[in-house]
DNA sequence: AAAAGCGTTGAGACG
DNA sequence: GCGTCTCAACGCTTT
């Protein structure tokens, strides 16, 4: 019979060694683990600061363990964190769809409550404005993308009204340099928590229904199991925002070019692409995620051999939807340090957005310096003879940079580069192996017992027949 | 064409 | 005959 468990921590404020814990788990399907403050101890015994803290602390501790031993996803992989989205996938597909979202309060949820409110409330209380937080407003680009919920939710029914466009939406096909977004731009809402992803995945879903649809990774769906594969990355994996002590992440010998750096990040690399790429996201705080794609291959293994954990600074600063989990993650993925491993696809800094804006006019949009280049240049403007460069009013060199890199020069070499990190971390993870221990005896067995993570994770085997 | 790693699968060893 | 483990081969990877 399943039953409920109640498990009080007293002393044993731990999972290890812990058989009470263990009997408790077993066979049941709800458990309470607890810690009961009493306040009698604080008013009766004198106890000092320092051994607080260190109750407090062990506390802490327990429950994050306990914590992560519920994260579903990673206890449904077996305690392991999933490093590719088809796994994810299944695990989902296991897991089942996500709970429905919960209505808005109505003034029906607020009869019997009051909101008081002091008479200097607004001077007091109210929100601040820019100057008050200590920001210049005159700095800020255009407002494209207004904060707050009911923007929020206007933007996806906006979006969610264009029936075949969300059945058809496939990420890759869409512009990463189109005038105008060419995605929904829901992202900066979504990581303010102004759109409730439950809500934005049930609106997909009863659209999708009975009609014929994309699926993950491209659909719109799959952008939001994107967010789950990246979360669910960032809880389990330690030091996810860094290289050093990141287990999945490759250690590479990246160069320290604060001047190449500031460079990329301040749109002057001399190639348009990536510099149009840079201002819209200094100027407007949101590009497209092959945009991003394009300046973090750029800035890590394409080009400059930056640490993808500069990159990601830059990112966490001017991107309205800079989320940590997605920002790390993503990070990881372009400088080909996790998850994508294929390091010697590198994106063409000028043969990229051609394909989808021949012309350059998103370049000329943003770097209005090159407003009148033809196109035949656009994209390399210092190949341009010097009489068409003066004709556009923009000289190389002097008007607008010349590449800081020669592409085709310095991605070969960092292909090289990156052989040589994937070599030393294969090298180095058999060496572990190998020092593992001695030949006989040294492979770890199934221990006496079930684990407190096998427990929470075992799921009974359904036969069906 | 060929680079790399993850995860699955199927074969075989082992107890 | 069965479960468990290991290994190598193979398909896949959001352009």
């Amino acid at each position: 019979m399943k039953h409920i468990s109640i498990h009080w921590f007293r002393k044993g404020l731990r999972l290890h060694d812990n058989p009470a814990l263990l009997a408790a788990m077993t066979d049941c399907h709800k458990l309470y683990p607890i810690f009961i403050l009493d306040p009698w101890f604080p008013k009766n015994m004198r106890v000092s600061v320092n051994r607080w803290r260190f109750l407090v602390e062990s506390l802490r501790d327990l429950d994050e363990s306990l914590q992560k031993l519920n994260s579903r996803v990673i206890a449904e992989n077996n305690g392991k964190v999933p490093l590719t989205y088809v796994r994810l996938q299944t695990l989902l597909a296991a897991l089942g769809p996500p709970k429905r979202p919960m209505p808005a309060p109505t003034l029906e949820n607020l009869k019997d409550c009051c909101t008081p409110c002091k008479d200097n409330h607004d001077a007091e209380y109210g929100i601040p404005t820019l100057e008050e937080l200590g920001q210049d407003p005159e700095q800020a680009g255009p407002r494209l993308y207004p904060g707050g919920e009911s923007e929020a939710l206007c933007r996806l029914d906006l979006h969610m009204n264009r029936t075949a466009w969300v059945c058809n939406f496939q990420k890759p096909q869409t512009e990463p340099n189109s005038l105008s977004p060419s995605t929904t731009v829901l992202s900066p809402y979504i990581k303010f928590g102004c759109l409730s992803v439950r809500t934005f995945w049930w609106r997909l879903a009863e659209i999708y229904q009975g009609r014929k649809h994309s699926s993950p990774p491209v659909s719109l769906h799959g952008q939001l199991l994107w967010r789950e594969f990246f979360y669910t990355a960032g809880a389990g994996i330690p030091n996810f925002n860094k290289m050093e002590g990141n287990p999945v992440c490759v250690q590479v010998d990246w160069d320290d070019n604060p001047e190449h750096l500031r460079a990329w990040s301040e749109g002057r690399t001399g190639y348009p692409f990536i510099d149009a790429i840079m201002t819209q996201l200094r100027t407007e705080g949101w590009i497209h995620h092959l945009a991003r794609h394009a300046v973090a291959c750029f800035l890590t293994r394409g080009d400059l051999w930056i640490s993808w954990e500069q990159g990601q600074k830059v990112f966490e600063e001017l991107l309205l939807d800079a989320d940590w989990s997605l920002n790390a993650g993503n990070w990881q993925w372009l400088s080909a340090s996790a998850f994508f491993h294929q390091f010697f696809r590198v994106y063409s800094p000028v043969a990229f957005g051609k394909k989808t804006d021949r012309g350059g006019e998103y370049i000329k949009k943003y770097l209005p310096c090159l407003q009148k280049f033809p196109a035949e240049y656009i994209y390399e403007p210092w190949k341009a003879p010097r009489s068409v460069q003066e004709q556009a009013g923009c000289v190389i060199g002097r008007d607008y940079p010349k590449p800081i890199v020669v592409h085709e020069v310095v991605s070969k070499r960092n292909v090289e580069r990156m052989k040589a990190a994937y070599t030393r971390r294969s090298a180095s993870t058999t060496a572990q192996l190998e020092g593992g221990g001695g030949k006989k005896g040294a492979r770890r067995k199934t221990p006496a017992g079930p684990s407190v993570a096998e427990l929470l994770t075992k799921k009974p085997k359904t036969k069906s027949s």
